[in-house]
DNA sequence: TCTGGGGTCCTAGGACCC
DNA sequence: TCTGGGGTCCTAGGACCC
């Protein structure tokens, strides 16, 4: 039978409390940058995206605590943090100014590639600690430990993962073990840095009760404002209001902000999905209105979407462009196509076209995308199925009538599996 | 806080089909 | 012909997360 017959038993296994953990590395960048800078330990580090070595533009990627104590922010504009924090000039470490030395600090440029490498050390780890992993970002994983430990003990098996990365890695994480991913989250961000927070079961309401609302993953500011106006400025007080207005307000969002509140979250911990989109942007110094190098720059990060998508293995079917006009008014464009692409030459076409919209507005930001993957190559004999229903899509055009393939058999794709696009160039 | 880059998910209206 | 309701896809925008 197909249905779910419902045995006692299982029925009783499915409800048993999941341990989960969510591990969090603090302050990553600046971490890494330790690590292969031990100079750096103990000083406040800055790690800046769009930020070249000596320069005040971009934005702060990552700030150590150290860096923090100086009202140094994550997302901040780096000309906002290098007046709160001045840089450290490599000359001046002879200088005997103790004062002001202490009050300046390290900038560094984001380097992906090496963060990369140290999470792949930590992801090691992680994956020898626990059955299933997701991970969430660079930074970031919940793990299912449920058959791994027990709640008696979950705090020392939460301590055993950090040590591990300690001394294996050399960065520090914080954890937040809990019943459920949400509360694991929360638990996580409860002492950082180098933080341990066990929330067991029947303890998540009172543990979050106490929280502003802006601690719940999925309140941000907007909606942080929304609850006040409403009156909700806790975990606790979201938990104890009518669900009603909640649902009215923000729809199904609000439903689940409810229910979260109150600690009632079933999801289970399972791996990460595949990606659903690639994009680039990139943003101009001042903004820019002659067209040529708007047009350059779609050029570039055309490029670079449709060689990211080629290395992954992934066929796009929509593509599209964002442009970002002073103050910051963000417009997007994108098109679909009737069949997945890897068409490096038709992504920068068609984001040409999608932005000759805005050929003569000021741009302060450029990007472009590619949305609605398919990932085909991964399954070779799908790929070969799909290939023949791509031929009857072929044979179904007009133009292919005159394409002289009376020797039987089905015509052979004159592409390597991609529909034909003659409409779209 | 006057704003960097890479993502996800949700909503809402319109087109189109049955 | 004036019109019901449901489903799906596409597009644009917005909130949010790290």
């Amino acid at each position: 039978m197909a249905n779910d017959p419902q045995l006692p038993g299982i029925e009783r296994s499915e409800s048993v409390d999941r341990i989960v953990c969510h591990v969090d590395a603090d302050c990553f960048y600046a971490s890494c940058e330790r690590l292969r800078e031990p100079d750096l330990r103990g000083e406040p580090v800055v790690v800046g995206m769009g930020y070249e070595p000596g320069d005040s533009i971009g934005a702060v990627a990552t700030a150590s605590y150290e860096a923090r104590a100086f009202g140094v922010e994550s997302a901040q504009a780096i000309s906002t943090a290098l007046e709160r924090l001045p840089r450290r000039a490599t000359l001046e470490r002879d200088d005997d100014r103790d004062l002001e030395r202490s009050e300046t600090g390290y900038y560094r440029p984001v380097d992906m590639d090496y963060y990369e490498s140290v999470a792949a050390d930590v992801r090691e780890i992680l994956h020898d600690c626990a059955d299933v992993v997701r991970e969430v970002s660079i930074d970031e994983a919940y793990l299912d430990v449920t058959d791994r430990t027990a709640w008696e003990v979950a705090d020392g098996f939460a301590r055993h993962v950090k040590d591990r990365i300690r001394r294996e890695v050399g960065v520090t994480v914080s954890v937040g073990v809990a019943p459920t991913m949400s509360a694991a989250k929360i638990a996580s961000d409860f002492d950082k840095p180098d933080g341990l927070t066990v929330v067991r079961p029947g303890e998540i309401r009172e543990f979050l009760a106490p929280l502003e609302v802006d601690l719940l993953h999925g309140v941000g500011p907007v909606t942080a404002r929304e609850l006040r106006e409403m009156g909700l400025e806790t975990a606790g007080d979201v938990a104890a209001t009518d669900p009603g207005p909640l649902a009215d307000r923000f729809g199904e969002r609000g439903r689940e902000l409810y229910d979260r509140a109150r600690g009632e979250d079933d999801r289970r911990v399972e791996p990460k999905d595949e990606p659903k989109s690639f994009s680039r942007e990139s943003a101009f110094a001042d903004p820019v209105r002659e067209p040529d190098p708007k047009y350059e720059q779609i050029e570039t990060l055309a490029s670079a979407v449709a060689d990211r998508a080629r290395r992954e293995g992934a066929l796009y079917r929509t593509v599209g462009v964002k442009a970002v006009l002073p103050p910051y008014d963000v417009n997007t464009r994108e098109r679909s196509l009737p069949g997945p692409v890897d068409d490096p030459d038709l992504v920068d076409r068609i984001a040409r076209q999608l932005f000759a919209e805005f050929e003569s507005d000021p741009v302060r930001k450029l990007g472009v995308r590619v949305s609605n993957l398919e990932f085909a190559a991964t399954d070779q004999a799908s790929l070969e199925g799909w290939e023949v229903t791509s031929t009857e899509q072929t044979t179904s055009e007009p133009e292919s009538e005159e394409s002289g393939s009376d020797d039987g058999g089905p015509t052979r794709p004159t592409t390597d599996g991609q529909s034909s696009l003659t409409d779209f160039s």
